[in-house]
DNA sequence: GCCCCGTCCTACAACGATGTAGCGTTGCCG
DNA sequence: CGGCAACGCTACATCGTTGTAGGACGGGGC
């Protein structure tokens, strides 16, 4: 900055002016500083000014791992995100493990960025207390409600009840649920499999625990297994309804096996849209969660708490829109 | 830093002193200075020290986008091997254009940056000229050979050679090619193509172009679409080889629905060794071409040249190692 | 007794930017 | 024509660290 002074014949700070968009600047001035910084080729040296603004502009997203589709393609969403609001994103991974979800709360580099977006999957509601952190948070997914942060989070009742009831409408009465946790109330598959319930019961309809099939992981081949089990059993069903895509994808696998034709005899739902329901054979109907609006309103919020101070009005909790996607795996309409 | 030097009675120096690690200072000083410290719950500000370092302790990421599997398996091995190296990552992506291509090599993240690993999908070979920025690079991918920067590369030819050998030495002899991209030289459907031709004649036998089945984009659809086209050619095929595991499960898909046994009848091999390629059934035989290799090396790399500066030494390249995991879809031993 | 060296610590300047205060100039208004 | 506001620019201090130079002290060698 020094050079570009000396180069224009103006003062230090003029040059700053003139990077920061300062008004009152005369045009003449204005141009020769900006000529003289082509010429030198200068670019501003962002940690001097962090340091002096007090901000990094940078904020951490804390995730279990990118090799789950999943938080890849949030990651993706929250960094374009970001990019538009002018912050840059560093990732930090947790690999769901307990002491690093909690690390990554306090840790050396949040001194480092302005805020965090945190997504935990080891965390649960009794560790609510611990996100009482000083720096701006928001918070992702359903591990924890009405914690001291602001929450962004998917409807998940609301769409697995929509996913039942589009099914019912279609007059299919053997929903199976694939991917059940028993005994959870909170975190996705709680409140999921609570969706479910909620449709089936509204419908005038008991539910058939022979069709609720339990997966640990939410993997392709627990999908697959547990919708082995299903036809193994006997149990009539005309429908399935799998808490995630993966899940989902390996149903579809081997409801082809055993052709079964799909939707015919036996329609099948995810939840998630990854970019694979696109590409399958048939191709899923799913949920999709609005990532992208998920993606969009956790930086807005944290971009607001960064602005206003971390403790500024009350705690936010946000709910994104969903959809239904219908593609072949249905094939009826919503 | 101040606070914590007048609580321990000692000037900020000999704070900064304990806090780095230098060798005189007598032990009752350290402890004061350590007790100082915890009781004020003071974190050092990271910000103010990279300024005065003139170094940040984060290098940058290019990539395409995460959605695609093997580059978020490939950020998280890179984010792991920095981690261990105590570098900080920062992903940016490019979304495989060109302009952003261009971008992330000088733009400003750069100033924020120590280094750039950086793994270009649109830039090819004759772009290898704008390699040449000022700052610490290490090239990742099979787009640019021999430009001047250092480069981690994959043993593609090798590795599609020895895929090729492990099927023939199984005896198969009509092993069809999945993924070619006619007319390409470098890039990694060139480069696997030329290992399997190479291997396919050192057995003495000729390539049938007939076995030779091209996909632009290397998705499970497009395999499929191969596979299918292969299948209703007519011609004889008794082994698969897909450039990626995604059109591996592809074919193993349409292999399954014609009721083709896998591996009797045909065997199936791909390449990337993605999660997924557990999971599948049958599982999926596959190249696993060292991503943990890929990810350390290339964050040595870096950092040495950190260390050294950019211009230090000649540009070094390597490729990793590779190796052909067996699963199902062959069920013979290497 | 002197000098030198190793130990332990400190003062000061610097990294490269920006906020604050203030100074000169100009133009307008009364 | 004097006063005041708007404009255009500058000097200086400052953000929180660390590198450099050097001071004070004690012990060992000559």
């Amino acid at each position: 900055m020094q050079d570009v002074a000396a180069v224009a014949g103006v003062s230090i700070k003029t040059v700053s002016n003139v990077l920061n968009g300062y008004q009152y600047i005369r045009p003449t001035t204005r141009q020769r500083v900006e000529a003289a910084i082509d010429q030198l080729g200068y670019q501003i040296n962002l940690t001097a000014r962090n340091l002096r603004q007090g901000r990094t502009g940078m904020i951490g997203l804390a995730l279990p791992e990118l090799s789950l589709p999943y938080f890849a393609e949030l990651a993706d969403s929250v960094i374009e995100a970001a990019d538009e609001a002018g912050l840059t994103v560093l990732i930090e991974l947790t690999g769901a493990v307990r002491e690093r979800e909690l690390e990554v709360l306090t840790g050396e580099r949040r001194r480092l960025t302005d805020g965090l977006l945190f997504s935990p999957l080891a965390l649960g509601q009794e560790d609510a207390a611990v996100l009482d952190v000083g720096h701006p948070l928001v918070l992702l997914g359903e591990r924890i409600f009405d914690g001291p942060a602001d929450h962004v989070t998917m409807a998940n009742v609301d769409a697995a009840r929509a996913a039942t009831q589009y099914l019912l409408a279609a007059g299919r009465r053997r929903i199976a649920l694939v991917g059940a946790h028993p005994g959870e109330q909170v975190g996705s598959a709680g409140l999921r499999e609570a969706g479910y319930r909620q449709a089936i019961e509204a419908a005038g309809l008991r539910v058939d625990p022979a069709l609720v099939a339990e997966a640990g992981l939410w993997h392709r081949s627990t999908g697959a297994d547990a919708m082995r089990r299903l036809l193994d059993s006997g149990t009539e069903v005309d429908a399935v309804f799998a808490l995630n895509d993966a899940m989902a994808l390996g149903a579809l696998h081997v409801l082809h096996d055993r052709r079964i034709a799909v939707p015919e005899q036996v329609a099948v739902v995810g939840f998630d849209d990854i970019d694979e329901a696109k590409y399958s054979s048939p191709t899923l109907t799913t949920i999709s969660p609005g990532r992208e609006q998920i993606a969009r309103t956790a930086v807005d919020l944290l971009r607001s708490r960064i602005v206003d101070g971390a403790g500024a009005g009350p705690f936010r909790q946000v709910v994104a829109d969903f959809s239904i996607v219908v593609r072949e795996s249905t094939g009826f309409p919503v």
